[in-house]
DNA sequence: AAATGCGCCAACCGCGTGCGC
DNA sequence: AGCGCACGCGGTTGGCGCATT
């Protein structure tokens, strides 16, 4: 188990001190080796919890704020098709951490889920079969079976999906997109 | 005005994985 | 090949603020 040992370590919310002394140590040093980083910037943290501030808030590229309405569609999409794997669904939308994707989805997107469960849906099966006769007829290859196969193997195998051609074609587009990344 | 409940968000925790030695 | 360290991920918790009673 990982262990930032120290039972004296400062815990909960960063002072903007802290924030300064860290953004200042990793312009200077680079986001790596977060347990160097704890120490030798001086701050009473773990490693984990630095990243986890840097990652999430630190980080120039990142935004805050309100989630615009396409934001919310691909994250109702990327999770319909792929589950809770936050740091994937994360990739594809520009400028939003995973973290902060959770809790959207936890607080906001969860119940509206919910509600669209209940549309009329087509089984997986049936998306992927359509997914894939389609990509033979194109000649596409893609190696992201695991992903859809896999990203729902933890549990909601029977999961329902109500997807249009549209929609499917969305799909077959974030599959091909994987393979950049 | 005070008490209570609820929702949201920041942060922590435990576990799995990758990588270097 | 095995071990230990560091990192990344997803689930969960704690605390704050707002709404309701």
């Amino acid at each position: 188990m990982e262990n930032d040992g120290n039972t004296s370590l400062n815990k909960g919310a960063w002072s903007a001190d802290e924030d300064a002394t860290l953004a200042q140590y990793v312009a200077l040093h680079g986001p790596k080796r977060w347990k160097c980083v704890a120490i030798k910037s001086g701050l009473n943290r773990c490693g984990k919890s630095c990243r986890l501030r840097w990652l999430n808030y630190l980080r120039p590229d990142v935004k805050r704020g309100n989630f615009s309405d396409a934001e919310e569609d691909l994250i109702l999409r990327l999770h319909r098709l792929i589950g809770n794997r936050w740091s994937l669904i994360a990739k594809r939308i520009p400028e939003r951490t995973d973290n902060e994707i959770k809790n959207y989805w936890n607080a906001h997107l969860r119940k509206k889920a919910k509600l669209m469960e209940k549309l009329p849906a087509i089984s997986l099966a049936a998306m992927k079969e359509n997914l894939w006769s389609e990509e033979a007829s194109n000649g596409t290859e893609s190696q992201e079976t695991e992903d859809i196969g896999g990203g729902n193997e933890d549990g909601d195998d029977n999961e329902s999906f109500d997807v249009s051609a549209s929609e499917l074609n969305w799909v077959k587009r974030f599959l091909e997109l994987e393979e950049d990344v």
